[in-house]
DNA sequence: TGTACATCAGTGAACGCGCGTTCACTGATGTAC
DNA sequence: TGTACATCAGTGAACGCGCGTTCACTGATGTAC
């Protein structure tokens, strides 16, 4: 077998990644394969041999934060999900509802960056989205004391205004209303943390 | 002069708000200025007698759901501005996130349809997205009590968990979680304004 | 009241362009001997 | 250890297609007489 099965692995996880911050930037529709596979320094034919198709590659896209980019923001956030949950939580909060997530464009969450492009692609892709949104909600819920389903529900909530907020924000003009929406969702999350 | 301005007015008028339509349901991206046309029961050519550009018509379309299609919206769903702004407020909570409101994928609000397609565009259309949000949140913050600062602040963070919870709701595909983003939005929503 | 005319809303062919996808190929690589 | 070979990741030209926009035109209409 020529070629190491790592070595393929790898370029397809280099094509994702390309794919992702450019989705994430310009929106699914505005960047072609063309576009990203010069920027995995590849050509356009060679796509094929990884995914069946474009929406493929958004899906794997999506998905690929979770673990990938996302982990780095984690860190980078300072969020240490081996320690107390509720410390977790309120890191996490203040990290994604923060003035330098909204602004990183290419490495922001792509619950931020993709709602609509995602509400109109395949069920796959929108399982992606699923995957994140699941994961945010968990580590709410986590933190929260009481009864279970009175936490999932608080979780729920804080998961909704922390997208919301940032989504709002990030469509907005850059104006003062936008940087109220933000932090008005900052603050009213700490406070429902406790 | 041949043709009433009120005729040119009228075609300008159908075209918008087909335009709307569309884009709420296939996105900015995926509606062609054709297609937008043939809705209208026009041909392409004469789109550029009303239009300078499609991102022209984006603004537009966005734009005229706060006198149009809303205030159909708000008429169905009950939302009465002429009466106590704390019912109003409620009746516009429950109808926002009304599994209703999320199953209408044409006559939804386009703060929910389009949010990454309008982070994406010019200044005129982030504008018109802006408008839309300053009217929800004005309606909310006359509705609630106490001091001017605070009462702001909770209603962008009404705002921002509304839109947040549908945004959300809509990405996802319809599963249970997608249904319950919605009614715990919705729940804390109601007991928020009080 | 009836008619000729000027206006301009609306028509439809055409433009250059970039898209997602296909395909015959090339050449770098791990393996068998 | 060195070499011939089979594999398949990667190449780049080509496909049909739909896009936003332009433009020379047509013909329905309100107005002047």
């Amino acid at each position: 077998m020529p070629y190491t099965a790592a070595h393929k692995q790898q370029t397809r996880a280099r094509i994702v990644e390309c794919a992702r911050m450019l989705f994430n930037r310009y929106g699914y529709d505005n960047v072609s394969i063309d576009r990203v596979m010069e920027e995995a320094e590849l050509t356009r034919g060679g796509f094929y041999n990884h995914f069946k198709s474009k929406e493929e590659l958004f899906a794997a896209a999506v998905s690929s934060f979770l673990m990938g980019r996302g982990a780095q923001w984690r860190a980078e956030a300072g969020v240490d999900t081996s320690g107390p949950p509720r410390k977790a939580a309120r890191q996490m909060l203040a990290g994604y509802l923060s003035r330098k997530h909204l602004g990183d464009l290419e490495g922001q969450c792509p619950m931020i960056a993709l709602p609509s492009d995602v509400a109109r692609a395949s069920a796959e892709v929108q399982a992606a989205y699923q995957q994140l949104l699941v994961a945010m909600v968990s580590l709410f819920e986590g933190s929260l004391p009481g009864r279970r389903a009175a936490a999932r529900q608080k979780a729920l909530v804080l998961a909704a205004l922390s997208v919301g907020g940032m989504v709002l924000a990030r469509t907005l003009p850059s104006s003062k209303l936008a940087e109220d929406v933000r932090e008005a969702a900052y603050k009213h999350g700490v406070k429902a943390l406790g």
